[in-house]
This record gives structure tokens, sequence and C-alpha cells, in this order.
DNA sequence: GATTGAACTGAACGAATGTTCAGATATGAC
DNA sequence: GTCATATCTGAACATTCGTTCAGTTCAATC
């Protein structure tokens, strides 16, 4: 149902999605009633079991996409050859790319603990699959003694985690813009990785 | 009530904010119920509104406190006068604190939202106290050329969201000790600083 | 203009929530 | 041994939760 042509809305999916979204940002996924999100739809609770057959499914699809989107983005990304090129790419490209979703970023970062045991599995693998990207490049400028690292995977680690941290205090038109703050990043990591 | 002398039970009180932080940690504020609670210290829920006067005030006091003790476990902490062994004795502080208590550090960083506005300006009051210690440290470095550094400020973020991934992923007894991790990430922290 | 089928309502369901409180229990003081 | 007091139980409360579903609405099709 709501899967086929769709007469007239294709819209409410996702309407719900993007509501579901921010609310989940705001108040947590356990705290925010599927009442609530179908208000912010304008819409009543039982509508949305058109478009999703649960609660939890409905966190876990929210997650699930918003890392395949960052995944499909990060491969669509123009990046050198060079390893710290590579660097300076991935630097920028997930400071952007994050910043211009907060929301599905908030989510997918702090709703991990609220996905069932198999949904958490899958969500996890794709978050594996990104690190692995950042992983694989350090390791390659490692090898080319482009890069000084005692360890690749712990400084992509720090590397992910320091980049992430640019979305709990970015604010649009504030004191730094986007390109400021990706260059001054960009500056921390090359030093820190010894490029 | 239960604030006096306690006759036979001062240790209730801090079995329920373990078993609290051990709960609120893994599943959420607002999915752990006070039941929940209230069955891991081996009690029925009523007896908990004998150590608290709500829900709320748990988790604000469980923040509060955490908060309270990082500050003064700073304070307490020796450090040098010069600005790099300031920041190393900060880094290696950080991340020896934090490991130490990963329940609280999750709970305070994580159920921000969950606090009624009037709780959460006081927490946020603590935590940009945190911060402002680094941020001292990084513009005295700056000023006497020890650092070189375009902006303190979103230094001390990218420096405490690095500090901070270390939760998400060490575990005692893994592929690295605690003191290597210490020295691998300020070794980062002062290349990036240009120390 | 009758028929179809997706989109949605509105009311209902059982279960679970935070919180209250009268009473039971146990301890230490006198 | 009596009393006072701290601790806790067990049941109850009003409310809210996720979810279901019979029925309504309405645009598109024939």
């Amino acid at each position: 149902m709501a899967r086929k042509t769709g007469s007239h809305s294709q819209i409410t999916g996702p309407r719900i999605r993007k509501a579901a979204l921010k609310l989940i940002a705001r108040h947590g996924f356990a705290a925010v009633t599927m009442r609530q999100i179908a208000a912010a739809v304008g819409v009543q609770a039982g509508a949305l079991y058109l478009y999703t057959p649960d609660k939890q499914t409905l966190l876990f699809d929210l997650m699930r996409d918003h890392l395949e989107e960052l995944l499909a983005a990060w491969e669509a990304e123009p990046k050198g050859d060079d390893p710290a090129e590579q660097l300076e790419a991935f630097s920028r490209f997930h400071i952007r790319f994050h910043l211009e979703r907060p929301d599905a970023v908030f989510v997918a970062n702090m709703e991990l603990r609220n996905l069932e045991p198999e949904n958490f599995v899958a969500i996890e693998d794709l978050r594996k699959r990104y690190e692995g990207v950042l992983v694989a490049i350090l390791e390659r400028g490692a090898l080319h003694r482009d890069f000084t690292l005692p360890d690749s995977r712990l400084a992509a680690m720090a590397i992910i985690a320091m980049l992430s941290g640019v979305n709990t205090w970015y604010r649009e038109g504030g004191r730094l813009s986007r390109e400021r703050v990706e260059r001054i990043y960009w500056n921390m990591i090359r030093r820190a990785v010894g490029a």
C-alpha cells in the first residue's frame, strides 16, 4: 500500500522522514511519540503506519539511508591520487557533508542504543565501512612515507571524532565561514599526521 | 528524609546512582524506567523517591556531580607552568579521567536533550567552564609563541572532541595500553598545535 | 457517473509510564 | 521494652504509549 504509482501523495513519505529526523534529533528517539511525528506532518498517528511497519523500522531506515548516502557521496567525490590530497579531500568532505544534514548526523550518532540487535549490526557495518575509507587513506600514506603515524586505526578514530565535533558547535553565519573551518581543520590534521 | 544521620543505609543512595548511570548509559534516559532502576538496586520503584524527588532531578544530579568532579579533579591535577606541559597534562588527564567512568561520561554527553531548560543551562555552564580551561591553555601558548594556532577556541573544540572520542572505542586489555594511547594522542595534539 | 483503491481519520486496545501513599518492617536510642 | 524514625512495600492513580482497524474521503479511471 502507498508503494504503487502514488496517485496524489508520494510526498508524505519524505515529509515523515524529515519531521521524524528533526524531532528525534531534538528530543531523542525514545522521547518522541508517533503522535508527535504525525502532528508535525499534519496527520493522525495511524496514517504513519502506511509508510512504516513500526517505530523501530522508521529509526532504522533513517539511519541506514543516511549512512548509505554518506558512502555514496564519498564515492562520487573528486579526489586526487596523492595520500595528502586524499586526506584533505576526506576532511573537507566530511565537514561539508555533515554540516549539510545535522539532524540525520545527530540521529545516526546518538540513537545506536535504540536499535534492536539485528538492526544495530547492519548500521555498525555501514559505519565501519566509512571508517575503513579513512584508515585506507592513512595506511597508504604511512606506507609511502607521506604521513608519520604510529597507528593508522587510532589516528582514523581521532580524526573522525575531531571532524564530527564540528557539528556540535558550528552555526551558519557565525564567527567562522565553513571554508575557513575546513581549512583550519585540514591544517591541524595535516600537522597531526606529519604531512 | 533519608538525608539525616542514616541509621542503616547511607548505602542505597550511591547504589541508585551507579545503577541509574549504567542503565541510562546503555539504553538512554527516556528508555529507562524507574522500575528498571529500582530492580537493579533490588528495591521497589517507590523507594527511589526517598532519594530523589523525581526522575528529571535524578538525571540532573548525575550530570552535575560528574562535571563538578571533573572540574575538581583537574584543579587537583599536577601541571607545570609551560603551556606545552600544561597541554600534555590536560590531554592525558582528559583521557584518563574519562576512561575511568565511561557511564557517567556517556550520560553527560548524550542526555543534554533530556534536561529541562533550567537544568540544561546549569549543565551547559559547567561544560563551558571545562572548555574554558583548555581555551586558556591554548591562548596562553599562542601568546607566548609556543603554539601556532589561527583560532584557539576552534582548536579547543577540535582537541576535546578528539580526546573524548577515545571513550567510544578504547577497551581495557585491548590492542593498545592506556599509556600508549595517551602518548599517541599527545603527539598528534602537539603537532596539531605546532608545538 | 459508477467503480476503484490509495490516503487518511478517529476511536479504541492492552500495556506501561512516573508518581503517590498508607501501612509494614526494622533499627537504634532511651 | 517502648518509642521514634528511617526504610521500604505493594497497590493504586491518571496518563500516555505503540499499534490496529472499520470506516470515510476523494482523485483518477473506465
